[in-house]
DNA sequence: GAACTAACTAACCAGATAGTTAATTAATTG
DNA sequence: CAATTAATTAACTATCTGGTTAGTTAGTTC
């Protein structure tokens, strides 16, 4: 009984699924902080408080552990989004509620803007071999089409915008303004990150999409 | 006579100027590519056909080597900017100039967004303390001031219109597009990068402006 | 409880990395 | 033309890099 704690969870000396986590966990940290080539990877061991070779027994490459990394990340900025409720609202609206989300999942999770933009600094080279990653941005792709024709068809939205340029320009609208935070904070002489300022530019977002989706009548 | 070709450009084998130059160019090109950590300095001296010693001799340290890109790659987008006749357009028109501008600069010189995105990685360290980039964005914004209030008052522009959020505006659209184009091509299954899709969205980036500035009457 | 498997460790390696040193040589100047 | 200065080179260094090797040890299975 001793030797056992009951009520503390069980220490294993090992414990594989915690250790895989740890080094996921680390590594979307050092990834997102340092970019693929600045990335260490004796840094992400040491955050994860493990010995480096697992890395290797476990991801295969510094490549490999990088595209889990990434294929996580999209997961879950994707199954976030599904869980929205957006068919009973009106397509305007369901479109507002995407440009809100897209935002506070940035504020959120900074490390998902920092990941894309190193994974395209090595010019998309993981991305384009995940299939998963692929199938999971073509729900989301769909359910922006969705709601574009509902809107078509009840008369609130436009009928000539095309989805694929509807959300890039949702996500562009606030990825740059996050990712380039600190040349546009120095260069505008205005602390961007405040909250007001990111009230503010939520709000400018809102109105600049939904300016452009709505029939004018 | 022999010894000094006339009509062709002195070959002096000692030319401080054009190495300076030389290593200039080469290191636009590998921060660009790179990143500023990926950047190798050895690979800046082979580009530049010069001795690595001689970007120590003239520049001091990669950083310092890096922040004199940096500002000479914002000098020069904001001098071509500088030189458009805006003033005899219509508000609205100088608005679209604009927008076309900062997409004709960026399709045109695409390694001022990498450098900016570079900057960005290391935080903005080395555009902080540069004076001189500091002044050239300050007239960069006064430009577009001064167009709103021209089209505040002749009624041709909305009168709450910030400067700065429209100037951050204008480049998201586009710069997010261009630096993203890997992961964007791959999850939305077109190249983005083909003449055809590159016009249209020149074509959605201003009329998503246009219809967010233009006073609706 | 012996045999086996998988988790884990430590020490190591070859090549790369930013930056330095010290000497050489071409232009300039008085 | 001698002295000086500035451009240029090659060889070097200490440290760091992703990745490997070879072994040890904790759980599991039969």
């Amino acid at each position: 009984m001793t030797q056992e704690p009951q009520n503390e969870e069980k220490k294993p000396r090992r414990n594989a699924a915690a250790t895989r986590r740890k080094i996921l966990s680390a590594a979307k940290e050092e990834f997102a902080q340092a970019g693929f080539e600045g990335a260490r990877v004796d840094r992400i061991a040491d955050r994860a408080g493990v010995n480096k070779n697992m890395l290797y027994h476990y991801f295969g490459s510094k490549d490999s552990l990088f595209s889990k990394v990434l294929d996580d990340a999209y997961r879950d900025i994707r199954q976030n989004e599904a869980a929205l409720e957006l068919d009973h609202l009106p397509a305007p609206e369901a479109v507002m509620a995407l440009v809100e989300f897209s935002w506070d999942y940035y504020l959120k999770h900074p490390e998902f803007i920092r990941l894309l933009n190193a994974e395209n600094q090595q010019k998309g080279r993981h991305v384009k071999s995940s299939a998963e990653t692929n199938d999971i941005n073509r729900t989301h792709l769909d359910r922006m089409r969705e709601i574009l024709k509902r809107g078509a068809t009840d008369g609130t939205l436009r009928d000539d915008i095309d989805p694929v340029q509807l959300n890039i320009s949702i996500a562009a609208l606030g990825f740059f303004y996050l990712i380039n935070q600190h040349t546009l904070s120095t260069v505008y002489q205005r602390d961007l990150m405040s909250p007001d300022e990111l009230a503010e530019r939520l709000r400018v977002m809102k109105d600049t999409i939904r300016c452009w989706v709505v029939r004018q009548h």
